[in-house]
DNA sequence: AGCACGCCGACT
DNA sequence: GTCGGCGTGCTC
């Protein structure tokens, strides 16, 4: 008999050398446990270390021509990874030039990334030796934890030198942390009632944890803490009840789950003629396993959602899973209810309000099948859903989609990928589809579906554009022309609300001399301190660099010193002095950096508690307020001033969003769009919502310059300490790049990043443009691996496959 | 990453 | 000589 005796295992050690499976005996007492997807603990490296790995592949005989290491221990009872993750990651690690290793971890829950810790321990004979014994200081074994001094390490690694200590390793799996203490009882109610008359008059404590016994009796068991905080009863108490036979300990898991109501369940209203007609396509897809994908291209109020509803609710009737993913900005509540009112507690919400915890248990109910359809933010696209029916992609424009540190997946990609897998349909939504997409469907390789229709014939709200290059409107003292203001005085005499967007990218609140120009600066990094009023300082976005706010110039001495720039803050300090009477809500960074604020000041804005929303971005999406009659833009262009091939798009897609809150209910809406470019088409065609038309001449132009989707775009940086050093190489690289590039790929640069210095580093980039590129694939995989070495002298090689911006 | 091995200078 | 500095290369 030939047992499976091998195990392909991809350890927990992302570097470039260690990006491929590593093999290990299993030793008999394992067989049947190790398979492929669990988690598994191996020594790795010639020491004593101890590391996480994730079983890949089990078989009978290695070609190891080494002695093969034993697997320590299996940490799972049951794979973490299906077949599916398993074949995922690899196509994820090769797609996007990332370490296998973090595509796993990336699609797993955080707390199952396991946690290292190295204890030191007297070695056997030593332990009386006074060195150690100070070192130890009386314990048996002490951590070695990351701020220990360097004086320390010194002194350690001379004890280890001679051998009088050793050092332990330890891998900790986080995911047994929703194992909690717990107390019950074995005790009768009658029984605890008896006990609790017998108490001595004096024992108030006990008592009080008997009377708290008895009234919670159907409950337990209750977490020890529980019982600990909110009732004050001390964890003696409990030993001491425990010693009695009164209680006792025990372990349970909990589960947290953090959908705590459930909406009433809601009927599915009628369909409109578009809408039925794009759910019986989707549907027909469902039916038959067509993975094709399809592009709802629907303007605002269309009613999409009810389409992605309607055909998950057929892949549930089929017995399938259904899977949904929308930006995490409009994970709202509304959108939520809507989502958990259909399918009740079948629905698994992941956002990134959830706990480490929180997040785990959602991940465990969709892995065990209780979940079957789950709606979540772009990492939910690897949740364990099997069997899925439908994938749907809502505004899929959005850049949130495409992660920006590795792996730099595009939660798109990833979703096309299953979509194949699973054998179902891929339905990609949004009222300003992405240039790629839409391109696709017109090529064919996407079935469109086009949603022209609002919802009970809204009409779509009046659009003026403001020149502010008018000599009417650059006299004014603030940021608001005369018509814009006289709209919102107008609205608030309604008693209407008025929301007003502040572009703020590339925008922000740096403090310049006047005097002399100077702008204070980071240290570290080549960016302009910005100043936070909460803190009162100087802050860097990049490094966390901090200086107090400098009252006369460092440079000329001069006290013109001052804060440049139109932020939120300044903006909602001119609209409380032109409309003292008016409520301004203000919803930024800032003000939503508390867990939950984000939807606290959408409910207050919701219940018409204020009559001015005041925001970036984050106020454009997919909110519904029926007051909201008035929409302004107070400087529509600054996204387009961006050197990003994209910036056109971005500014075509917030501003039609944007426009789209304007009037969604029974009231006509006004937009003001005020922008020193009124001639620009992307804001002339977001003004008419017309996005056909932009589609056209933006397609014009990206074929003009080369660029998605006319080519494939690869981003490639290179950075050093030094900033010759970090030329030097990326001159190199692109020669590199060239030799295996057919003439009609373009290169560009290498440039320095719009941020040429980040923490002490120097930044290059080359942009490659390429029609088609599976050497360029090949030949950057291997200077990856043959660069290695160089990325301990201080050389980082980033690559970033289809790059969502380019700064 | 983290560790051992190994090759150099300056110390009992 | 040898201790300990850091550079190099390997980890099943």
């Amino acid at each position: 008999m030939n047992k499976l005796a091998v195990a392909s295992v991809i350890v927990d050690v992302p570097t470039m050398q260690t990006n491929r499976p590593f093999e290990y005996e299993i030793p008999s007492a394992l067989t049947d446990v190790v398979i492929p997807g669990v988690r598994v603990e191996v020594g790795f490296g010639r020491g004593k270390r101890k590391i996480q790995g994730f079983v890949m592949e089990v078989k009978k005989t290695s070609d190891f021509t080494g002695k093969l290491k034993p697997i320590i221990r299996v940490i799972d009872v049951k794979p973490v990874l299906s077949s599916e993750m398993i074949k995922l990651s690899y196509w994820l690690a090769d797609r996007t030039y990332s370490f296998q290793i973090s595509c796993l971890q990336t699609m797993l829950p955080n707390v199952m990334r396991a946690k290292y810790k190295q204890f030191i321990q007297a070695a056997p004979g030593f332990e009386q030796d006074p060195e150690v014994q100070q070192l130890l200081n009386g314990h048996l074994l002490v951590e070695l934890t990351n701020d220990t001094t360097d004086e320390k390490i010194k002194e350690i690694a001379h004890l280890k030198r001679s051998e009088k200590i050793n050092i332990e390793y330890v891998v900790e799996n986080q995911a047994n942390s929703l194992t909690r203490q717990a107390v019950t009882t074995e005790l009768s109610k009658d029984a605890l009632l008896k006990s609790r008359e017998g108490l001595r008059k004096n024992a108030l404590a006990q008592q009080k944890l008997y009377d708290y016994l008895i009234k919670e009796y159907d409950n337990l068991p209750v977490e020890s803490s529980v019982i600990e905080k909110q009732n004050d009863i001390a964890r003696s108490t409990l030993k001491t009840a425990e010693k009695n036979g009164a209680v006792k300990f025990v372990e349970i898991t909990k589960r947290r789950k953090p959908v705590g109501i459930i909406p009433e369940q809601q009927k599915a209203p009628t369909l409109t003629d578009e809408q039925s007609e794009a759910v019986s396509k989707i549907n027909s897809a469902i039916d038959s396993n067509d993975p094709k994908t399809f592009l709802i291209e629907g303007v605002t109020g269309s009613g999409k959602t009810e389409v992605y509803l309607q055909t998950m609710q057929q892949a549930l009737n089929q017995g399938k899973t259904a899977l949904m993913l929308v930006p995490e900005i409009s994970l709202t509540p509304q959108m939520v209810n809507r989502v958990v009112g259909r399918f009740g507690d079948q629905v698994a919400v992941l956002h990134s309000g959830l706990s480490s915890g929180e997040r785990y248990d959602e991940w465990s109910r969709i892995e065990d099948g209780s979940v079957k359809v789950v709606v979540g933010a772009r990492s939910a696209v690897f949740a364990p859903l099997k069997n899925i029916g439908i994938i749907i992609i809502d505004e899929e424009h959005e850049a949130s989609y495409k992660q920006d540190d590795n792996p730099r997946y595009h939660a798109r990609d990833v979703a096309s990928w299953r979509s194949k897998f699973h054998k179902e349909p891929l339905v990609l939504g949004s009222a300003t589809p992405s240039l790629e997409s839409r391109a696709r469907a017109e090529k064919g390789v996407y079935q469109m579906i086009s949603m022209k229709k609002r919802i009970n014939d809204h009409p779509l709200p009046h659009v003026q554009i403001v020149d502010m290059r008018d000599a009417e409107n650059s006299a004014v003292k603030g940021d608001f022309s005369p018509l814009l203001k006289d709209n919102i005085w107008r609205a608030m005499k309604r008693n209407e609300q008025a929301i007003v967007l502040l572009n703020r990218r590339g925008y922000s609140s740096f403090l310049m001399c006047r005097e002399c120009g100077f702008v204070l600066k980071c240290p570290n990094c080549d960016v302009s301190l910005t100043y936070h009023k909460n803190l009162g300082k100087m802050k860097c976005h990049y490094c966390g660099h901090e200086e107090p706010v400098p009252h006369i110039c460092p440079n000329c001495k001069s006290k013109k010193i001052g804060f440049y720039g139109t932020g939120t803050e300044n903006i909602e300090n001119q609209l409380n002095e032109m409309f003292p009477e008016a409520r301004v809500l203000r919803m930024d960074v800032d003000t939503t950096r508390r867990k939950g604020s984000h939807a606290a000041i959408i409910k207050q804005f919701g219940e018409h508690q204020a009559d001015i929303l005041l925001g970036t971005q984050m106020i454009a999406k997919g909110l519904d307020f029926p007051d909201v009659t008035l929409v302004g833009v107070i400087n529509a262009d600054t996204t387009l001033s961006i050197s990003d091939y994209r910036a056109s798009e971005r500014t075509f897609q917030l501003l039609t969003q944007v426009s789209g809150r304007a009037g969604r209910a029974d009231k006509e809406g006004h937009v003001i769009i005020q922008t020193y470019n009124p001639d620009h088409y992307a804001i002339k065609d977001a003004a008419k919502q017309d996005y056909e038309t932009f589609f056209k001449q933006e397609m014009y132009l990206r074929h003009q310059s080369g660029y998605t989707p006319y080519y494939f775009t690869t981003l490639v940086s290179v950075s050093h300490q030094d900033e010759g050093q970090a030329l030097k190489q990326s001159f190199w690289l692109k020669k590199q790049l060239q030799a295996v590039l057919s003439d009609q790929a373009v290169l560009l640069g290498p440039s320095p990043t719009m941020i040429s210095r980040k923490q002490n580093k120097y930044f290059y980039q080359i942009i490659v443009k390429y029609k088609r590129g599976p050497e360029l694939h090949q030949r950057l995989l291997e200077i990856l691996s043959e660069t290695q070495s160089e990325t301990k002298r201080g050389f980082t090689i980033a690559i970033d496959n289809e790059p969502q911006h380019i700064d």
